[in-house]
DNA sequence: TATGAATGAGAGTTCATTCAT
DNA sequence: AATGAATGAACTCTCATTCAT
């Protein structure tokens, strides 16, 4: 088994180097243009070896977004089990784990908030579609539960923790593919970083229990209305 | 010139004709699968007639976003241009011009988002380009007017209001986009309104002015950094 | 019947204006990129009036060969019928009328090479068809009526004139085909005026009389000035 | 290495057996009317596998022009090369040289005349584009050679011998295509072969020395036999 | 007679994928 | 496991031609 071992892992080493490889070109050529051909130069390989590893195109590409998945879930996962950390601090965690994610590819990331929307990743091979579904749903609720300590800590407002992660995600993704878009429009390159702090602190204040805590808004005289816990 | 003027009318009628039968087939196939032919066909075309009207298939996918974001900048300027409106009824109002750009057709404004992040927008005619851009940018700038109006009204803190509407542009494209994810993902159709409605109050509140107006959030011991003002 | 003819005369005029838009445009495009739309809107017309004067494209484009053709026949038979000339003028006069002809249109004279050498030609509707080999052959004809009476005038060996009418013709082609080539691959505009000068003497030298006349091989007493090293 | 060889021989082969499929195909059809698929169909291959070899299907035509440009020049090199022929041999040499090429293959030797003076080679890739120039001015110089050697050694009048062998190429192509031109008039096959004869012999005599040697113009000693009424 | 929008067959070309080696 | 030549379906797009007005 020894052998079997050794074997995996350079099935994984080399699935990685196509990966990467992918990456390079499709960071070149942009997502529709980059051709397998293209990739496996790249890869230094022949175009029926990426078959070997990915089933076809749209794996290989959903495969970027699930690396960087994984890596997301990877820094979430440290944030809610770092210990000895006050909700407030956990907070901070969060907002760097997700930069650090977007700092990771901005490309790849934006590939995977396209995906997450697009009728592709309905036609992925089941496995590979429940892996990307799974590890969203996961860093999902890993967010969750840090809005859920930050509500159970009283530092924001009884809303559902669910949906707030979920405003936090939208927020995120929203933010990048308009980032992109500013790149486009304005041939500008712009920081994400200050307007994700800005953009943080908002949402923190706006989520936040009032006379309370760091995040504190208050008294609540809001002429909107606000039901913290809609039904789903 | 009555002449002129019916032919012109009847080439805006043709263009439209052909965008509602791409909207229709690329609504049951996707975008990508969706081919010339299709859209030819559901129009009761040829394919060389659609070449009259759209350079080419990625122009006239691009269109469909024209459309809806024509439509967007209609219900903003309205918004704006409404008097008698106190800062936090023009408020209300703009959440519900997004809603309804929304229910307009959620299918386009999904295709919207991926457009204005994505290598096909930068391939457009300059023309199109343009127009997408210009029209993106002047809804950016309505947006940015109502949120300096609501801190003019000591509605909101002192953020950078272009920097606020980007905020809220982002939001509201992220949480579309979720939306569309959690439907793939799901199998199940979910309601946008009431997480929009959540969404919007909290980003409110997170910008409200302490100790004030509808929108107060306060006193402020915010133990994250927010910078009001961030240079750009 | 007055009506009749004006009538004629003007499509007859509309004729010529769409041949001379078509020549201009296949000028700037060449022959195969050049379309009909293009060519309708040079002549300001609208492509279905080209069909109402020529049967389909290939028939247009033979048109401007036939017209060059008819040139050359008129300028021929100028030259046969011409009285008074002794047979070494009529000679010099051919020169000057297939040069004339050159200078007339050289991207139509080499269109219509081609088009005696291709398939084309074998499609064109009959009475086209007709027309070019009659005004070809008529060319012919008054060239070999020519080379006869050189012949009967003692000037030329008693060649088959037929023959040495084709091998003239031949010549003549193929040096402007030939400048055409070099055009292309030099970038470099030539004069064929000194090379056809050039290669008339010979022509004539080679078919000449010995001892007698203007074109007699030897002694050397060229009656057409032959510089042997022309200055390229 | 082996290998390496192997496999460039084959690829060569499979180039080889495209070319003479297309030969094939246009023969059939003439050059416009034939189709990728047709030759793909001819060749047994698929349409895709022709764009393995060639770029677009004028260099697939032009490809064509290139082999008989070939052997063009290996025939002009053998004459050039030959020892022990006296001038006026090699004169002779010459002419069954490309009067051997003509046979080789009439259609494509028309197509590469129509090709040298059309804008089609212009847009040529460049490398394609410098093969053919180079071959077609090598095979120039060539005959230049022949006939500045025929100058040197007396035969002929001192003529610029670059612009010689300029006006034979011309006289050369020139015959071929109306060669072309008479078997579509005419319905009726003919031998070039005597009409070449012929021209070459005037030509010859045209360009020859007085009094001297072979080729003199008179008295009539002409070492190539000229017959003066060929039967038709 | 003139229009010009519409046609639609068909072209060249691409490229994800396969499979014999 | 790796290759890479070959595949061939499918695509977008062109343009000569037609015909209702």
């Amino acid at each position: 088994m020894g052998i079997q071992e050794r074997k995996e892992r350079e099935r994984e080493r080399r699935r990685q180097q196509i990966i990467v490889a992918a990456k390079r070109v499709f960071s070149k050529k942009g997502f529709n243009r980059a051709t397998m051909e293209d990739i496996a130069q790249e890869a230094e390989l022949s175009p029926g070896t990426l078959y070997l590893y990915f089933k076809n195109k749209d794996e290989l590409y959903a495969s970027l977004s699930l690396r960087i998945l994984q890596y997301l879930n990877i820094r979430l996962d440290h944030v809610v089990k770092e210990e000895g950390l006050a909700p407030a601090e956990r907070m901070q965690a969060l907002k760097e784990a997700i930069y650090d994610v977007y700092q990771f590819d901005p490309l790849i990331l934006i590939n995977l908030f396209h995906l997450q929307s697009s009728e592709t990743l309905e036609n992925l091979s089941p496995e590979l579609f429940d892996d990307i579904q799974n590890l969203t749903l996961r860093s999902l609720e890993r967010i969750t539960a840090l809005f859920r300590s930050g509500i159970e800590g009283g530092l924001f407002e009884t809303y559902n923790p669910e949906v707030l992660a979920e405003l936090f995600w939208s927020l995120f993704s929203g933010m990048v593919l308009w980032e992109e878009s500013k790149r486009i429009f304005e041939n500008d390159n712009y920081f994400l970083k200050d307007t994700l702090d800005m953009a943080f602190g908002i949402f923190l204040r706006g989520i936040g229990r009032p006379e309370e805590g760091p995040f504190a808004a208050s008294p609540h005289r809001l002429g909107v209305a606000v039901d913290p816990m809609p039904s789903k």
